[in-house]
DNA sequence: AACGGGATTTTGTATTACAAATAAGATTGC
DNA sequence: GCAATCTTATTTGTAATACAAAATCCCGTT
């Protein structure tokens, strides 16, 4: 048999549309999130990393120079590349957000997701209230729209996630729309919960209705207390599980 | 004269210390922070920026892959580079933050900055004084003991950020931590307006003490109030920018 | 005219080679 | 013996090249 100078392609676990140094970014930051490797420590080197994924040198580090525009590593000459300090991850980061959400309890992790909700809708709300365009309010009255025409529990977390996104682009201040990535993820979390419950809970309806109308008219006040009344009800659903 | 095989480095523009290709990714972060190429809009090819910079593809492609992984692009094969919406920036983080500082007007983003603040701080500060550690506690005591010591309004900005920082980790919520750029950014800044004020503005020693003495009884609505108070008083200071 | 199949362009991955930075150990001078 | 310095080894950083893969576009076939 005669040696073949070039091993065309190692075909090891690799889908076709996927793109390779994402797959690794992926793995090496999902270790870094389940604390494999904690805040501090040191990565094995970008020889290691392609021996043990198969991979070579140059998609190993094009995963590495992702995961450091994240802030969860930086890398020097001669030391490696080290976990950075958790108050430097950019834990807003929908990849970074994912991976620590496999990484911990579900409903611990839910908690906390709706209580930074809790802090910062209700204000982002007032904003609204203030400052929506028309464009913005039709935006906001369109997912509404959405959620009622949704015909069970399933179809309406996609207009719910659109109606609070358009919440906070309502508010106008470009620095919150990062807390997005928060709702995403406490209302996809929270379909958990909801699915086993009945259908479509009745009251929802109602009460985003009650948030578009303050913010139609212009009363500060009144959207801050629709929005409270509507984290109240979701907390409550979490606060009782439906079948487990 | 022989021609030489190697061209040995190209000196231009760079400089000992630094990585090239974070310098790279800060040119092209930049030009889309600042609107060169908005949102939607495609990018030159590897080939082109590396060309423009007099660099190797090898080191574009790795500034890319950091920018990529601060959600301000996306690259597929044949299309090229294509610049995200501006709602999957991640904007909180310190490198984004600090270019899109550079790109707008001072002033209105200080005034983006409060406003997150207003409405991130108080709930947070509820949160702190309900489940700060000992640890926690004196972290900010620390802090504090800081500022008092400071000579000047310049030696107070550190302690300042540590501060608030500090006010954050009390609440033991991770998904706050990301906020803590925009403290940073916010007192950086506010330091400009200032510096050229009385050397030492006096009431803001005793305001802090006001959120810690609050936070170390565990009155939430006390904390609340003191922090609101300390916002209402910076809030001042932008209103009434110094000499200029 | 509709459909399918190459041609082309751009990113994606692999490989190799060398440069630069730096930690750690070896050496030298006092 | 001790300290400062020099050397060395390791790891990332940059470059250059080659080819693979994806996706658009255009052209030819039916």
């Amino acid at each position: 048999m005669p040696h073949r100078k070039k091993k065309p392609l190692r075909k090891a676990a690799r889908k076709p549309g996927s793109r390779l140094h994402a797959g690794l970014a992926a793995a090496i930051g999902t270790r870094i999130l389940d604390g494999t490797y904690p805040s501090g420590a040191l990565l094995p080197n970008e020889a290691e990393w392609g021996r043990m994924f198969g991979a070579s040198r140059t998609a190993i580090r094009e995963a590495i120079k992702t995961l450091n525009g994240k802030g969860l590593l930086v890398s020097r000459p001669k030391i490696g590349s080290r976990v950075e300090p958790r108050e430097r991850w950019n834990l807003l980061d929908r990849d970074v957000l994912a991976w620590h959400c496999a990484a911990m309890d579900k409903t611990a992790f839910l908690i906390s997701l709706q209580e930074v909700r809790r802090i910062l809708e209700p204000g982002t709300a007032v904003l609204a209230a203030e400052r929506r365009t028309p464009e913005q309010l039709a935006r906001l009255e369109t997912a509404l729209a959405g959620m009622s025409n949704a015909r069970d529990a399933g179809e309406m977390v996609a207009p719910d996630v659109q109606f609070h996104l358009a919440l906070l682009a309502c508010a106008n201040n470009e620095l919150l729309t990062p807390f997005g990535i928060v709702i995403e993820q406490a209302l996809a979390n929270l379909f958990d919960y909801t699915t086993r419950h009945n259908a479509k809970p009745a009251g929802v309806i109602p009460m985003h209705s009650d948030v578009v109308q303050a913010i139609a008219d212009q009363r500060p006040e009144a959207a801050r207390r629709a929005v409270i009344t509507l984290l109240d009800d979701t907390d409550q659903v979490i606060g009782h599980p439906a079948v487990k």
